[in-house]
This record gives C-alpha cells, structure tokens and sequence, in this order.
DNA sequence: GACAGATTTTAACCACACTTAATTTTGTGG
DNA sequence: CCACAAAATTAAGTGTGGTTAAAATCTGTC
C-alpha cells in the first residue's frame, strides 16, 4: 500500500493537511500543530521530510498543499479511519461518541484485506457515523457541501447532513437530542447577543448554544 | 489498562518471554533476540528498563522471569492477540494463515472495550483458530499439555490440539490437509532416518515431514 | 588450568518524532 | 519607514528502540 512508506506520524500529518484544506485556503504550520497538539516547530520539520518525499508542497506564503501521490495517502488513511468508525459502530456496537478514538489509532495499522473486509461487510458504505463522506478505493470523494446550522436562516429548516466528530462530549449531548444525521431541523429562532438558537426537532424544541450549532451541518434544498 | 505503561515493543518482549518460558526451563537474551528478530544488544538494553519497571527478573544464568505484574501483561497481550486471530476469522473470514499477522498488529492498539465486545460476540471462547487457549480476563489460562505429532508411538492416535501459528506457508499446507484442532489423526508410521511420518486422517493417509510433525500438538488420551 | 569459541554485555552511534528556547521573517499600525 | 508582535524557523536536547563492533565473560576440551 502506497501508505507503508509513512509511519503513523506521517499519515496524521497528511490527514490533517487534507482535512484543514477542505476548510481553509492556506493551511499554516501553526494549524497543524494545533490540531495535531504538538509544536509548531516539529511541523516544520516533518514538512521538510514529506517535501522531500513528494508528497506535499510547503511554503510559508501558501502553506501546505498535497501533491497526488500525498493526497492518495490521505485518502486511504481518511477511508481507514471512516470505514472503522462505521464498523465499530454497526458490527462491535460503539456508541457514535466513541468510535473515533479508537478508529484513531486502528487506522494505522489494519491492512487493506482487513479494509476490503469490512467494507463487503458494511455493503460499500458512502457515510461514517458523524456523516462524514467515505472515500471510495479509488481516490473519491462524494461532494458535499453542507451549511453550518448556526447559518440557517430563522423559520429554515434542512437535514443534518454532518456533525463534528472531535468533541465526544458533544456527541453524546447531540445524542441525547436525538441530533442525528438524517433529522430534520427547523431554526426557530436564533437569540441575539450570542445567545442561543431555538430549534425545533419532529415535536420538540430545543435551545442550544452557539459552539454546538457551529458544529452541526445543514444539508439544505438541492 | 496495566500493559499502557509500555509501547508495542515491550508489550512484544513480555509476549514472547511469557510463550519462550513455556518450552524452555531458561530463556536467555538471544533466544529472545532470535524470536523478535533483532540483535541480543537489544534485548539486553530492553532487559534493564523492563527489570527497572519491575516486569521482569534477568540475570545472565536463570534468563528472563517475569514478575507477576509482567505476566499479567503479557496474558493482556496474547489475550488481545487470540480473541482477535479468532475475531478475523469467524467474523471477517480470514483464512487462518492470515490472522496471525494481522493480529500482531492490532493487539497494541485496541481498547479494553474493543476487547470485551468481540469477546461477547465470540461467546467467551477459550481457544484461538490454531488451538492456543485465550486467557481470561483474571488471567487465567486453561492448562493444556499436549504432545508433539512427532513424538506419537506407530499406531498411536489422538486429537489434533494445537499447530504452530508462526508460518502461514505451513499453516496453508496443514489447511489442505484438513489438519485442523479438533481432528482425528492416527500416526501410521515413522520413516527412519529423517523420513516423513505416515498418518491417517478420516479415510486419507498423509506423509509428512519432521519439521511439520514438530509443529503439531496432539491431545492424547486423559 | 589454559585457551578457543560462544555468549553476553558495553559502547558508540543512528533514525524517528517530539520538546523548548533562541532566532529570523513578515505583516501591520503609528 | 520603522518598530513591534506574531508566525515561522533553526538549534539543541530528549526518549525510544534499534544497529554494529569491540570488550568481557562463560564453557567445554585438551
């Protein structure tokens, strides 16, 4: 696998730069030592060994970008790790917030037999659990734009179509709302002064906060 | 869990001085060099920090003895490795060449919770798909002793108990075989002078080699 | 009891992936 | 244009887990 020549350091480099990109225009050293919670300067350093590797070009001025060969790896690694967040899920019974962690350090080491398995199994999924896009064998991705819910205009309403998979806090908290991918949501009303925004879910209501709304995703009219 | 005090290399020197100590009154640094396929230097630098942890006991006469904190890790290990060799199997279909290898990779990383939940969806089994018991959560193993097809008297018979699962090559040739744990054989012959030994399975008779005969255990009678 | 040949151990070194601290670069307000 | 803070980089050091080569220690034989 193309990925083999990559310790598991380097994979969450390469993930990590492929998931920021889909957020942001440059991606800095600093971003991915946050997200990764090691120092700036270690980024700078693994930069310089990936460059040489040809699987990312780094510059200060437009930061980091994937070369094919590099946003191969990171498709792999991302599919790993989304098929086994599915899979603990379905077939070991998980809970949503804890199917991440352990997906975290799995991904590294299964092998592409143990991959193809579970995908057969999971009958070629296209979503994890938090709605996050599975990519395909071959490098693709499904497209998918969606719009933060703390967005939404009052009275709107749309499908989650993704929830933030980082907080297993959060995650538990939008289980206990019943906030799944696929539920339907209304923005009723979105207090001023930072305040919370009222929501409404099949017959309840509900008002939450502005970090949660920000991390839900809208899947709104085609 | 006791055993994350540890990377995966020393959780792989306890497995392997818990598994030498099995056969060999002592287990000295280069046998254990020798199993983990690094230099004896190695193993004596590891030897110091694990005694320094209190895992182990070494000293250049008596080998390696673990501690009864080292042993409990290495049973958390070899637990992890068997009730996933069997996991892959039953659940994933691996042949079982194959879940020897994956296993050795995935026991370091899955949480006590991984383990608990295929150990549910196995129904708490006590063997792996090659005959080695599975710890139990206490700690204890199922004692078993059983003897090498290679030392069988001509017109002996018995139960396969075990094979060795280190070659995935002869564990292939043992599968077309269908000498599986669990299978009947009667040892027809010995060849002298490093002949191949004749065995009868079900209506088939086999010749086999010593070296194979060495790596299949049989349950003799009570 | 000396000595050859294995083992075992020590020593010096390497790669990896991080750290902190000091330095350089860069973008911006005054 | 200059100073200054923030960001990026370099430098030096750490811990882990290996290597090879040389030194020390056993062991068995004559």
């Amino acid at each position: 696998m193309v990925k083999d020549v990559l310790g598991a350091s380097g994979q969450n480099y390469l993930k990590v730069i492929f998931s920021l990109s889909e957020t942001m225009e440059t991606v800095t050293a600093t971003r991915v030592a946050e997200r990764l919670c090691i120092s700036p300067a270690a980024v700078v350093k693994m930069a310089a060994k990936l460059q040489d590797m040809n699987l990312i070009r780094y510059n200060r001025k437009k930061g980091f970008r994937l070369t094919g060969a590099g946003r191969k790896i990171a498709l792999e690694v991302i599919r790993h790790h989304r098929l086994l967040e599915l899979y603990l899920k379905e077939a070991l019974g998980f809970t949503w917030d804890r199917v991440h962690e352990e997906a975290e350090r799995m991904e590294h080491v299964i092998s592409e037999d143990f991959e193809d398995k579970i995908d057969v199994l999971l009958k070629h999924p296209s979503y994890d659990p938090h709605g996050d896009p599975i990519p395909a064998k071959d490098g693709t991705l499904p497209e998918v734009r969606y719009v933060p819910l703390s967005e939404l205009e009052e009275g709107q309403c749309g499908e989650i179509g993704r929830v933030s998979d980082r907080d297993p806090e959060m995650l538990r908290y939008l289980g206990e709302l019943e906030m799944y991918p696929g539920t339907m949501v209304v923005l009723v009303k979105r207090e001023p002064f930072g305040g919370p925004i009222r929501i409404q879910l099949g017959k309840k209501e509900h008002a939450v906060g502005l970090e949660l709304a920000r991390s839900v995703f809208i899947k709104t009219g085609p």
